[in-house]
DNA sequence: TTGAAAGCGCTAACAG
DNA sequence: CTGTTAGCGCTTTCAA
């Protein structure tokens, strides 16, 4: 396999030092127009392209970003990492995708490849930041930042304000009318995206004066398979419920499919509000009304954060949500209480 | 900001060579059991790691592979990249994801990107594969393997036989008893996921001396609204149709989401095969019935195939599809003609 | 405006 | 079994 061009070789089909062209493949200051023009016409015919890992040896930087995500194949994540992919080929870098498959060793083993391959930057999506990796980042001395997760110690994040925007989307519930309301919550315990979103949902019907009920939350996982399984148990256990919320667009979809096959009509024997407002909440039938996450812009924005970061830390963010309006809510006539 | 430690650190801390220290972190011989034991506590104690660019400039070997996709966030890409990435993970590679956004500029420049980043072979999925492409890859001389497309070139691929799977999906429509079968289509004109797949369609109909028809197919780009608007034009120029074809299974879903506004049942009256088996075939309502391909293990093979390849070029494969059977297909009963 | 030379952190002969 | 040394392809002083 026969070797490619060197600067070294551009040197001296050139006949100018390797600094020269160096200095010319770099924008630098330091030679002649004549030589300039020379030295890229030499380049272009050769052929010749820079060895990044060469350069990436003495600046200390590789132009790649490391992504860590649970699964590249959830719609979540991986409008995230689209809106991640396009701002980092904005700017010139490259992402490694780290599929981290909802294990923690895995992950381990990734942000050690990261740090071996020396990338610029650690992106962290939605999973639960252990102080394991904590450790590991912090020996790296590497930037990261979070998204749609955050973490107990001082690293940036970026999310939406889930206890806000889930009161939100219960409101809108409750503002049509809807007085029994169901929850099909995340992973039972989860500190990130289910207690606060759970709170979301207290908070909600206080405003409303409607008492809390521990048998109107059930738990899931985030996915589809999850969600039908957990609206039959919400609803074996609450016959009266006219709408639910859901903590995301799969599960909904789930709750959508058990609702079907059961003859319950979506909206008008319940309504249901999913989250996140991925593609699966417009393919629904019908249309899935969600609470919104900017995912895209929330991807875009994490590679920002990351790079713009002059010295210190930068500052988390929040990002708005916002419900998208479609078909699968009902408002139901209060004084008939039906 | 200090520095990490290097080899030479290692080497002084557990007094002996860089070159000692660099055959047991290879796994060389050359070395006592004494010497290395010491050397390998002295690594944990200092929590030194291998510099992996310093390691690829000598090895012209980056352990890091190059996906060109079309989009990130589509079903059917994502679970392919899901493959790879899993695979990569195991034999111990890291993959770049370059989002190619349907733009050939784009894909161009990573090509350029990755070559600059050394990467040691390019997986391509699902795009057509330009004469540029060719060239330009052909320059880096890296092994390069297409997934779910072909190319002109001697380049290996991996992909399902489309005209035999369409084959197969349309004759279990007919099969069923439909004798009046629309298709929606990919890209128009497309010569690897369009122009095959009706090949098949014709061949099936042709297979039961049924006439084809243009006007029963129509064509989509393979997302979700361009399927809502094919069924659309579909069903106007054709009242008669019991069943659709649809190539790709977000375009089923957007059939699915028209004939529900049109309030047309579906499967009752009419039938839907999708093509992919992607997650929204398990999560439309009805549940899709769809020709599978095995995104997944594709995107594992296509790995292999990368990086197992001797030396020669490796031989493309063609991987079995399978029908999914789920609701959306209805058998009519051939004696009342309906 | 230019070039020579010293590395970046590592591997791989080559000697001992 | 171990160490010395010459690079990998590039950037960056330092001198000219």
């Amino acid at each position: 396999m026969e070797m490619s061009y060197t600067i070294k070789d551009v040197a001296k089909k050139a006949n100018v030092s390797v600094a020269t062209v160096s200095r010319i493949l770099n924008n630098l200051p330091g030679y002649s127009e004549k030589t300039k023009e020379k030295v890229l016409q030499v380049i272009t015919e050769m052929g010749y392209q820079p060895n990044a890992i060469a350069r990436g040896l003495i600046n200390k930087k590789t132009k790649t970003l490391g992504v860590l995500l649970p699964a590249v194949s959830d719609t979540f994540a991986s409008v995230v990492l689209s809106g991640i992919e396009d701002m980092a080929h904005d700017l010139d870098y490259s992402v490694m995708v780290c599929n981290t498959a909802k294990d923690g060793i895995r992950t381990m083993k990734y942000l050690q490849a990261l740090r071996e391959k020396q990338v610029d930057g650690i992106i962290f999506i939605s999973e639960f930041f252990k102080e394991e990796y904590y450790n590991a980042i912090t020996a790296m001395k590497l930037p990261i930042v979070l998204v749609s997760t955050k973490s107990a110690y001082d690293i940036p994040f970026i999310k939406v304000d889930d206890e806000k925007a889930v009161l939100d989307g219960v409101m809108y519930l409750l503002e049509r009318g809807h007085r029994s309301i169901g929850m099909i919550a995340g992973t039972k315990g989860d500190t990130i995206a289910t207690i606060p979103r759970i709170e979301g949902y207290k908070k909600a019907l206080n405003k409303q004066g409607i008492a809390f009920e521990t048998k109107k939350v059930v738990y899931g996982d985030f996915g589809f398979e999850s969600g039908i399984e957990a609206a039959e148990e919400l609803l074996y256990h609450n016959k009266d419920v006219t709408a639910i919320f859901c903590s995301s667009d799969e599960m909904a979809a789930g709750a959508l499919s058990y609702l079907y096959r059961m003859s319950i009509r979506v909206p008008d024997e319940i309504s249901l509000v999913g989250y996140d407002n991925t593609k699966v909440a417009e393919m629904a039938i019908p249309p899935l009304t969600t609470v919104g996450q900017p995912l895209y812009e929330m991807g875009k924005n994490s590679v920002r954060m990351l790079l713009e970061r002059e010295d210190g830390q930068s500052k988390s963010m929040f990002m708005p949500h916002k419900i998208a309006e479609r078909e699968s809510v009902k408002s139901i006539d209060q004084s008939t209480g039906e």
